[in-house]
DNA sequence: ATCCTGGATGACGTTAACGTCAACCAAATG
DNA sequence: CATTTGGTTGACGTTAACGTCATCCAGGAT
């Protein structure tokens, strides 16, 4: 099998402790999405993994920003939104007055809209619930018809 | 003010209790859409109000499951996921045990995608949270600093 | 040397969910 | 009657988030 001196590396490493890069295809299998995904993330912004000779190479503060994209997605988000997301983890800094009024600002947003949106959630938890049970105690009153 | 048929009879009767049915302006402006989004759930298929000379009159009904498709698609849905879905509201009429059986399985497997989604928010809120103290901690200190 | 395997652009296609615009109608209004 | 108002149907445009080629390139394997 052909290797990359990237993957190479990585794969030297596989079992053991430092495993701290990561080729493209790892990251994409691992995380279930396609390569014009994980490329197309970078073209927008969310990601810049290092390159070697010219292929990418992400380290695991790039792994777990990935992670976070994807979770943001599942739950929802824009890739225009999880880019501003994305800002209020990494820059929290030692930041001047300004800034940390701006992350408290976006933060307290963002958790207003999460919890609203959980509420709906909940909302259609409940009611599908119900119709489940209900459909069951139908199912229940179907089947004794039947032995009968 | 000009008034179409439909649209005369809502409003004569207003401010009593038997304000049954709606126009398309009125409902867009109460649920904040475009009259081209509802018409588009329409010819998608997610709505079929009445006609009365050509123009679309919405009943109690026709609204609540409007409510439903924007609570749907407010927690992350889209329209042909929505169309499935609201099947399951109407059709658990008296069902035989096939249809039965079906809806509980789709219920089911909304109810377990829709708990993922749920406990993905409250990670992201948890992580949300965290950083909005973090953030007013340090403001704090940076604001005794600048007293002193 | 050549072939094969990854990976890297780049360009174009695609689907969803509308926005926008044009042209038409029907009813109330002046 | 002419007009304004609110509604209708197309048809086409648009944005996001990729999919799908086609082409190119570098590094091992044979």
């Amino acid at each position: 099998m052909a290797l990359t001196a990237a993957q190479a590396f990585v794969d030297s490493h596989r079992d053991e402790a430092a495993t701290e890069l990561f080729g493209i295809t790892e990251l994409c299998r691992e995380f279930g999405i396609s390569l014009r995904a994980l490329r197309f993330y970078e073209d927008k912004g969310l990601l810049s993994p290092r390159r070697v000779n010219g292929a990418r190479v992400y380290s695991r503060r790039d792994r777990a920003r990935l992670a976070l994209i994807l979770r943001a997605k599942a739950i929802g988000s824009s890739l225009a939104e999880i880019k501003r997301y994305l800002d209020l983890y990494g820059d929290q800094g030692e930041g001047r007055v300004q800034q940390l009024s701006f992350v408290i600002d976006r933060t307290d947003q963002e958790i207003a809209d999460l919890e609203k949106k959980r509420a709906q959630i909940d909302e259609t938890l409940a009611e599908l619930r119900l119709i489940n049970s209900t459909c069951r105690e139908k199912l229940k009153i179907q089947a004794t018809k039947e032995k009968a």
